[in-house]
DNA sequence: TAGGCCATCTGGTCCT
DNA sequence: AGGACCAGATGGCCTA
């Protein structure tokens, strides 16, 4: 049995505590590109370009965050000042802690030293005092007697900052956000952890250069594993179910019915993932059916996986084609479907799984149990969604017209 | 209660 | 000097 958390699937990773930083997005990127094809390369630039300026779409971005209720109250301020003091001194012989606390020390020689200093005097530099005998002086530059000034000055300044490293991380957590909706897998109520959004991402990236390095279709199950690879097992749970797979029948299938599948000249890497999610409904279609010649043009597939790995239909590669494969606008939860587990467990029933679908289903076949409703998901909707939900609803009319006609 | 994830604060470093 | 970026520390929230 396989437990899912409702809420954040990557927290049941065993991984050691991690901080999503600017080296460990490089690190991922780096791991993205192994071929030297420059036209790959150029297309993910171009896509790269897009998502930047996605990210930086000022509508994307957060209002202006309230500073929270201290940062206007300066008593409360000298209070948390005075109660660091307090608790730094406790331990004078600490000489790390010496060094954290050197902010506070000047804190206090402005207290005892300075408070009947007038304000002109206030703004030249001192040198500072010989420490009281037992430690020797610190090194380094001498530091200036902290007046009262001086630290309004230094509040000031930390506020701000504190004011601006907010709303930077903010602003990344906006664009993990936008990140969240373009990766495969893409649920409103159950949003990936950060980590492993970053690891969808970097796998996603890797699946769709691989599919432009060799101009093949993938099998399923390599699909799956490429996306899934390094994720936690509520993850892979999800990226799964997003994509129609029940582990245990591919498995099966791989085992007792080869055939079916795609054979083993996958252009991508089989690595063992232990897969045990076995909640879902089998895949609708198989794989493997297609005779297409590009896997882009590909109308023998059905069902989530196709939708979401051919699903636009586009015949242009370049540009436009990067373009609209990554971007939400064609990659939209607003008029994707649900996928739900047959019988879900009952902390699963809440789960909004969504499927992100492209323009054009491959046939009419699999579009029998999609229904496209442009507000299915008005809800989910974000700001972003909402942005261009106006510009899908058409494609959404139109492909309604052409499936029930 | 332990562990995972997250937001926030903070000081250091680098750059303009 | 000030801003951006980073990483460590801390505490809150949530789940198993």
């Amino acid at each position: 049995m396989v437990s899912t958390s409702p809420l954040c699937p990557g927290r049941q990773a065993a991984h050691s505590r991690m901080s999503i930083t600017a080296r460990s997005c490089d690190a991922a990127a780096n791991d993205v590109l192994p071929y030297g094809l420059a036209s790959e390369r150029a297309r993910l630039r171009a896509a790269g370009s897009m998502l930047a300026r996605l990210f930086s779409d000022s509508n994307l971005m957060p209002e202006a965050h309230k500073y929270p209720a201290w940062v206007e109250d300066s008593e409360s301020d000298e209070e948390k000042l005075r109660e660091e003091r307090n608790s730094e001194s406790c331990d004078p012989q600490d000489s790390q802690a010496e060094d954290s606390v050197s902010v506070a020390q000047d804190n206090e020689e402005a207290e005892t030293g300075m408070e009947e200093e007038d304000e002109d005097e206030e703004e030249e530099e001192v040198e500072e005092e010989e420490e009281n005998g037992t430690r020797p002086r610190k090194r380094g530059p001498k530091r200036r007697k902290m007046t009262k000034a001086r630290m309004e000055r230094f509040k000031l300044r930390r506020q701000k900052a504190n004011t601006r490293e907010r709303n930077r991380m903010h602003d990344l957590n906006s664009a993990l956000d936008n990140l969240r909706k373009v990766v495969p897998c893409y649920s409103k109520t159950q949003k990936l952890s950060k980590i492993e959004t970053l690891r969808l991402a970097k796998n996603y990236i890797w699946a769709l250069s691989e599919i432009l390095r060799s101009g093949k279709r993938p099998d399923l199950v390599s699909y799956v594993q490429t996306l899934c690879k390094g994720l936690s097992q509520p993850t892979t749970n999800l990226v799964a179910g997003c994509l129609q797979l029940n582990s245990r029948n591919f498995l099966s299938e791989q085992t007792a019915e080869p055939g079916r599948l795609q054979p083993p000249t996958s252009t991508f890497a089989m690595h063992p993932y232990p897969y045990q999610c076995a909640r879902l409904p089998s895949p609708q279609c198989q794989a493997g059916a297609g005779t297409s010649s590009h896997p882009l043009r590909s109308h023998s597939y059905c069902g989530g996986y196709e939708q979401h790995l051919y699903g636009n239909g586009s015949p242009e590669y370049p540009g436009s084609e990067l373009e609209g494969s990554l971007s939400p606008s064609l990659c939209t939860n607003g008029g994707s479907y649900s996928l739900k587990p047959e019988s879900p467990p009952e902390h699963e029933k809440n789960y909004h799984y969504t499927m992100h679908y492209s323009a054009m289903p491959s046939s009419r076949g699999a579009a029998h149990g999609l229904l496209l409703r442009p507000g299915l998901h008005s809800d989910s909707l974000t700001a972003y969604d909402s942005h261009i939900h106006h510009d899908r609803t058409a494609v959404y009319e139109e492909l309604n017209a052409f499936f029930h006609n």
